[in-house]
DNA sequence: TACGATACGGAGGTATGGTTCCGCTTGTCA
DNA sequence: TGACAAGCGGAACCATACCTCCGTATCGTA
């Protein structure tokens, strides 16, 4: 693909690169997206233009902490699939029950689980078709074992999981993400 | 309560009030929160500075918009709760299914349903209790007839639906709220 | 109609936060 | 070790939007 000669990259340049992450993860997890690019140069212990250096723009920094959290969902999704003996549903079940548990503890993504630019969803995009494709495969195996029911599909979790993201920052009587999520899982399982 | 001698309200204030608020409902209905403050004093046909005059802030004049709408969503309860002939889930289901409706109209609301911020939501408070009273009374009468299932209660609403509001404004393959409101509303049937 | 109180308009103040620019530093290689 | 390229820092720039201020216009009443 790359026609360019790749001048290895310098080792402290790649070194910042890394811390630039890690302070990015850390910041924006605590504060959601409205977090500033000073904050996240500062945790990292460098200027805000080395953080621009690495990354273009704050979507470009953003979309990056997505994917990665995309690779992960990833993950989990194979390791429930590796799981051949646990019952196909609550394998499942358990999948989202840890991936919310992932969001559940970072606003950053939850805001970005949320977001409508497209800017931030842009290098997520093959981690995200994987993980369907995932899904799918999850869910296919809990139906044929007839404890899922046969009209869900694996188009729905996006939405359901986007929802719950949403009520996750919220507080008040009522507001508790685990209730949300077992309401959920209920709606999926065959009746 | 107010020990003002209250000298009425000059004739054009009054209609600028109105104009304003007609105003910000279309423009926040549209272009949701990010709308500007500029846009609705030119859709209202008058200077920003009247705006202000009515509206101390932008979550002052959000708030409003929020509680009016909170108190459709009571009058939508109070006509679910007078249909007596109807089976009491298929009622509830319906005015869910309406009050999902408004929502999906208006991007202001969907956003501020979503908008953790105190300001917005402290003129709607009554409103909302009073609703959630209604609920209550609109869930008993489901669970009494055996249709609901009983360990669902009116304080998982408020998160089921910010939820779902959450996606309305989403796009992409699976995005669809009629379909999520339906998995929702499966969730509280009994089985 | 005249007058005081109330309300209006909209240019500009101010705060916020993303992004750029450029002189200085540091790594790499001969 | 010397020189060049790559990288760094952070003050300044700029765009955006909320909100204020005050001179002008309008309403309501005697």
């Amino acid at each position: 693909m790359s026609t360019t000669p790749e001048r290895p990259i310098r080792a402290d340049a790649r070194r910042n690169r890394e811390r630039i992450l890690a302070a990015a993860r850390a910041v924006f997890a605590r504060s959601g997206l409205e977090a500033q690019m000073d904050d996240v140069a500062d945790t990292a212990g460098v200027g805000v233009g080395t953080v621009y250096r690495h990354f273009p723009t704050k979507d470009a920094l953003l979309g990056e902490l997505v994917a990665n959290r995309f690779e992960e969902f990833c993950a989990e999704a194979e390791a429930a699939l590796a799981d051949e003996d646990g019952e196909p549903f609550d394998v499942f079940a358990d999948h989202l029950r840890r991936n919310a548990a992932l969001v559940a503890a970072d606003a950053g993504t939850r805001h970005a689980l949320m977001s409508e630019s497209e800017a931030v969803w842009a290098h997520a995009v093959p981690a995200r078709a994987v993980l369907i494709e995932l899904n799918r495969r999850l869910i296919a195996r809990a139906q044929a074992a007839g404890t899922m029911r046969p009209d869900f599909g694996a188009d729905d979790i996006p939405q359901l999981m986007c929802g719950l993201s949403a009520t996750m920052g919220m507080t008040g009587p009522g507001f508790d993400w685990r209730r949300h999520l077992e309401l959920l899982i209920d709606a999926m399982r065959s009746r």
